[in-house]
RNA sequence: GGGAGUUUAGCUCAGCUGGGAGAGCAUCCGCCUUACAAGCGGAGGGUCAUAGGUUCGAGCCCUAUAACUCCCACCA
């Protein structure tokens, strides 16, 4: 093995050499349990950013060791065609060069969409495959491959046939800059400040005016009404009577309505029905005139008279002033509020009537209510099956068609000569009713989470009725983060429940965000984030996996510093080092299993030790608990491995029975690299193939499992550590430099025997040029620091003169200690409650203690007589 | 406005169904002990946000308060 750690040097010829034997490839085997996770696809243009990192490796982690464990471990790729993202880059490409999508027509402008796909397609995949996933490559999906388009077909019209798609005028979130809809999840709400204008209407046919406040006064050209609370004292005598509108010198009546809240502003509301989602609601309800005022790019249209063509921004300014000039205007008042923007583009949406393609969520709902009620999807952690449920019991109808060319173009045709609407599996020619070859398709394109809904159905070959879906699905765990629960988690749920008759997942794993090392989100535009990429080129991956997930919970958010790398980069460098020195030893020798050889106490130890660990680690990763498995075998292998095991074979090794140490070696290492591979691929692989026995690579070998166990020297060699900490601490108190010997003597009490086995322990660890087993304290050296144990006296002679006065302090000090856990134990054993109602054990462990301390009291106080 | 989460050592976080406060980093002391100075040995450091309550016993359970974070809904 090379003498540093230099991952640039094998990791990718190691995932080259996992591709080449097609470890990840997984297909229909009877004779092995399914374990399936769907890949949430990201945007196939996307670049590898600390999210995908984080929330991919979950995934990879999860899915290496269930293939070590002997699952048939399918990871399912897939890419995601983004829509509005796409189209708006699009777009801008296009109009550096002077031209528009409309100048372009749909067909060519989808060329251009396809051209670059072509162009991205890969670097996300490329960017995945650097990260050493283990997906089955040859199933990479895409939102808008065959498979996908079929299923949305099939689906669209499954819902259309049975009468649960509609198109309906509604209020919609209107982008001007992506001239589309976009649906309520999509809207961004920030604080803006600005003002609150009030205005005065004169009442029709008197004079007198009545005063309203708004935050839009632009909007008053598409005004029809204003509103008072049918409660409100103050306005009743108003109500069926006309105000006059401003500007327009309009008479538009004034309407009572629950909707209006008497105590805010003046309690009076102009009804603009065409531009607020509350005002439209209104509006239907008094049956009022609709009036549009605003074009698709957001500039004034033909109803606005001389303000026609303005931007909204000018519009208001302009009407503000004309409002002035009127006398209209009351007052302005400096007011913030929280104002809708598009996710994507962060252009202020602005709401606006229009027709618009709808899903009934009514009877979608109620079973994806079940599921998730009755645990059969369950959420990691379960604060989420709230939010999920809470989302889902005031779930309203789900607006699907989106105003662009890029994504699945609606497939309904309507007959320009009977109006029959068609919607069929395949495009009609001629329409079934009159015959006609005059049929149009709808212009606009599905939400592109409409697709995304079908993903786990779709990936796994929906709607054929595939070998694919009856093994892999349900698939097994969805890694997922928290914000796309109601838009993405919840739809696939429905879907696969009313298309396929079954919940596409049984676990939800929602993960937590990766923010920088202050704890902030990390943002493209604060530029306060890590570059994967980077920490890749420095580092390497497997350093950059094991950062990100050291001591974290995956379900909170979690932070990323340099500083986390640096200290992976220690522990990467300590299991290559620990490894080189193993592999070292056993070089060359001839490796016994340790079923089959003898073992010393060490050795024992260690075994039993590593029992423990599998248990724990396989309890934390069954609860998804993995960056805290991470952290346990990581601490493992540095301090119980690398500075108690390997430090005590030192002595074994140079013993009589070598043969214990050499097998025990073998086997403690491969049972570390195993349970760390899922974290770090690609070092563990590369050590793995140096062992002297190993599979044809760690990634197909078989998940440690627990073996014999050695309760009794398990326990035995702990004391012993004990010791040697002891005596270490006594060293460095007493100011003895680590590069001087000291001398050891010990006067073994109970388990005698045990001693003879582990001088050489004590004597190495200790840093002594000598250790004595005396059987007699008038054997022991003269001026020497005393330890007691409840099984030996440990005796330190000392160069210099031991300051008695000095020692009296220590066993002073000693039996403080011992008396205040005495008067603990007591305290609690003398308690009536403690006795009737703690657990038996804990009290007979409680009465044991007290025992071993009044023992160890004894000999303490003794020596000070 | 509704809901959720967080608050433990100087920093980053553990602490499972209530039963003696933990780790790493940082700090201090001592070591190049031939796998590793990116290392080894040792030490100091906490009213577990605050106030009540339940219990034989509370970091953990209940109630209230405060600060920070997130999600949802948005009042013209």
């Amino acid at each position: 093995m090379e003498k540093n750690y230099e991952p640039e040097r094998f990791e990718s010829a190691i995932y080259q050499n996992w591709l080449d034997k097609k470890y990840f490839k997984a297909s229909i085997n009877k004779d092995k349990t399914p374990f399936t996770i769907i890949m949430p696809p990201p945007n196939v243009t996307s670049k590898l950013h600390m999210g995908h990192a984080f929330q991919q490796t979950i995934q990879d982690i999860i899915i290496r060791r269930k293939r070590m464990q002997g699952f048939e471990a399918l990871w399912l790729p897939g890419t995601d065609h983004a829509a509005i993202a796409t189209e708006a880059m699009v777009s801008n490409k296009l109009a550096k060069q002077g031209i528009t999508k409309e100048m372009l027509g749909r067909e060519k402008f989808l060329k251009e969409i396809e051209a670059w796909y072509d162009e991205y397609k890969n670097t996300i995949v490329d960017q995945f495959k650097v990260m050493g996933y283990s997906c089955d490559w040859d199933r990479l999906a895409f939102t808008m491959d065959e498979q996908n388009n079929k299923a949305v077909r099939w689906v669209f019209v499954h819902l259309f046939k049975k009468g649960w798609i509609y198109k309906g005028k509604r209020i919609v979130n209107w982008c001007p800059h992506c001239k589309s809809s976009i649906s309520d999840a999509e809207v961004e709400f920030k604080d803006l400040k600005s003002h609150f204008w009030h205005l005065r209407y004169k009442i029709e046919g008197a004079d007198k005016y009545l005063e309203l406040a708004t935050t839009r006064p632009e909007t008053i050209l598409g005004d029809t009404a204003v509103a008072v609370n049918p409660n409100d004292e103050r306005y009743r005598h108003l109500v069926g009577k006309n105000v006059i509108l401003p500007i327009l010198n309009k008479p538009i009546p004034v309407v009572a309505d629950e909707y209006v809240e008497m105590d805010f502003g003046t309690g009076v509301v102009k009804i603009t029905p065409a531009h607020d989602p509350n005002d439209y609601e209104v509006g239907v309800r008094h049956n009022l005139e609709i009036v549009k005022i605003l074009n698709e790019d957001g500039t004034l249209n033909e109803n606005c008279g001389k303000f026609q063509g303005m931007s909204r921004e000018k519009a208001r300014e302009e009407i503000v002033k004309e409002l002035e000039k009127l006398g209209n205007l009351v007052r302005i008042e400096d007011y913030s509020h929280n104002v809708g923007h598009c996710e994507r583009c962060k252009t202020v949406i602005e709401p606006l009537v229009s027709n618009q393609w709808w899903v009934k969520m009514d009877e979608l709902k109620k079973p994806a209510i079940k599921v998730v009620e009755e645990d059969k999807v369950k959420f990691i952690d379960e604060q989420y099956k709230k939010t999920y449920l809470h989302w889902m019991y005031n779930l309203k109808d789900w607006c699907i068609s989106r105003q662009l060319w890029n994504g699945h173009r609606i497939p309904i045709f309507t007959c320009q000569d009977c109006g029959e609407v068609i919607c069929e599996m395949e495009d009609p020619v001629v329409c079934p009713k009159c015959g006609s070859k005059n049929l149009v398709q709808e212009e606009d394109t599905l939400d592109t989470w409409f697709s995304s809904a079908l993903w786990p159905l779709s990936t796994l070959g929906f709607p054929d009725k595939t070998e694919d879906l009856k093994y892999f699905y349900p698939t097994d765990v969805l890694v997922t983060a928290r914000e796309i629960i109601n838009l993405w988690v919840a739809r696939m749920i429905f879907s696969g429940l009313e298309y396929y008759g079954d919940i596409p997942f049984k676990d939800v794993v929602i993960n937590g965000i990766v923010k920088d090392a202050n704890g902030k989100k990390m943002s493209k535009t604060l530029g306060n984030g890590t570059d994967p990429r980077d920490v890749i080129k420095n580092y390497g991956v497997d350093i950059l996996r094991y950062s990100l997930f050291n001591g974290i919970s995956i379900n909170m958010d979690s932070r990323f510093s340099e500083k986390k790398v640096e200290l992976s980069r220690n522990f990467l460098n300590k299991v290559w080092n620990a490894s080189k020195y193993v592999l070292m030893q056993l070089e060359g020798k001839d490796i016994k299993d340790i079923k089959n050889v003898k073992l010393n106490l060490a050795d024992k130890w260690i075994i039993s030790q590593l029992n423990a660990l599998i248990e724990n680690v396989d309890k934390k990763f069954d609860r998804y608990d993995i960056g805290m498995a991470e952290s346990e075998i990581g601490d493992f292998f540095w301090t119980k491995f690398c500075d108690w095991y390997i430090e005590l074979t030192k002595t074994d090794l140079n013993g009589e029975n070598r043969e214990g140490s050499l097998a025990t070696l073998n086997y403690s290492l491969t049972v570390l690299l195993k349970l760390l591979h899922p974290f770090i691929p690609f070092i563990t692989e590369k050590i793995y193939l140096e062992l002297p026995k190993h599979d044809e690579s760690i990634v197909i070998s078989k998940w440690p499992e627990k073996t014999i166990s050695f309760e009794k020297e398990n326990l035995e060699m702990e004391e012993i550590m004990d010791i040697i900490r002891i005596v270490r601490n006594t060293r460095s108190e007493k100011n003895v430099p680590d590069n001087k010997k000291i001398n050891i003597e010990i006067l073994p009490i109970k388990n005698k025997e045990i001693f003879s086995l582990a001088k050489g322990y004590i004597k190495k660890l200790c840093i002594a040029e000598d250790i004595k087993i005396i059987d007699s304290d008038t054997q022991a050296s003269d001026n020497s620091v005393k330890l007691i144990f409840n099984n030996c006296i440990v005796f330190i002679p000392l160069d210099s003169l031991v300051d008695l006065n000095q020692e009296k302090e220590r066993i002073l000090k000693e039996i403080e200690k011992v008396k205040f856990e005495i008067a603990r134990s007591k305290k609690m054993l003398d308690n009536a409650g403690f006795i009737t109602k703690a657990p038996k054990e804990l009290v007979e462990q409680e009465k044991n203690k007290l025992e071993k301390n009044n023992e160890l009291l004894i000999k303490l106080e003794n020596e000070l007589n």
